[in-house]
DNA sequence: CCCTTAATGTTTAGTTCTAAACTAATGATC
DNA sequence: GATCATTAGTTTAGAACTAAACATTAAGGG
């Protein structure tokens, strides 16, 4: 059993050290996201918090009384997504809904907003160790650049 | 029924504009990359492709015989995860194992070699475009900058 | 008022990923 | 070479997400 199972007759490298400048970039966000993406969820672990958790959980006490399809847009997931998200929240005791006609409003519970505030104190903190590589003129730059490139997205 | 069913004492809303530049930089990540690999995934459908299959067609392309535990690192994954990855694409013939002691080593076929030259060709030209918003010289910028960040996440 | 249209939230099926337990091959030490 | 620890890959259960179909409420136009 050689290589005739499979049919392969090109050498099998095949030399590509020469991605452009874009994709180099994309390549690298892609990597420092899943890296820092990958921290924050084990340092939200001790709190039994999700990442996306602790997204509806702070977007939902930047502003108390949001509906959920306002939280889909804002968290750029669907609407399934937060039904299910505030599902579990809601038997945890972190937030409730509210219905008014056919939209529900979010309002966290006492027990939601303590946890809020301690989830973002520490998560602050071990962002700003995770970004101390770059100094803050940097990572102005980098905020800026993002930002740019953030509202050219639509 | 009021607001005694959860006890909200607190005002209903926490003024927080105030949150720091390393976290309004995470934020900013979290959301360009989200945009990003949206789109992305938009892109690959056609090809009938994931994001994660294309990132192991291309890192199986790059230096063929690959292992997969060297394949899961690479891609900052789980090996569990590539076992999955690799049945599907190998079902559809895209690439093979070829087994030596304990490990599998990582093959494509003509038919990967030849999806993956498209796939890249195609995302090269959508990267591009998405990233026309930054000049030549922001790009290197950003690009440098998410390096430097890289490098300092072990 | 009735009908159509749109918007909100819910449900369901299926995909993608992880963590952890498991199997099997390797290697080190005695 | 027998034993014990390590390493590669597999399996499984469950979490997180999407897309699409569904139900319900609201809004507009005749």
């Amino acid at each position: 059993m050689a290589t005739e199972t499979t049919g392969d007759t090109q050498p099998p490298t095949i030399a590509r050290g020469t991605l452009d400048l874009p994709t180099l970039t994309w390549v690298r966000l892609m990597r420092v996201y899943q890296k820092l993406h990958a921290r924050t969820a084990r340092s939200f672990k001790c709190w039994n918090l999700s990442v996306s958790r602790f997204d509806v959980l702070n977007h939902a006490g930047v502003k108390e009384g949001r509906t959920q399809q306002e939280l889909a847009d804002a968290l750029l997931v669907t609407k399934g997504n937060v039904v299910q998200l505030l599902d579990g929240m809601e038997a945890e005791g972190l937030l409730y809904r509210r219905r008014s006609g056919r939209t529900n409003h979010i309002y966290l519970t006492d027990r939601g907003r303590e946890l809020r505030r301690k989830a973002i104190e520490t998560h602050e903190a071990s962002i700003a160790q995770e970004m101390s590589a770059l100094s803050p003129e940097e990572q102005q730059t980098l905020l800026g650049l993002l930002r740019k490139l953030d509202r050219a997205l639509t």
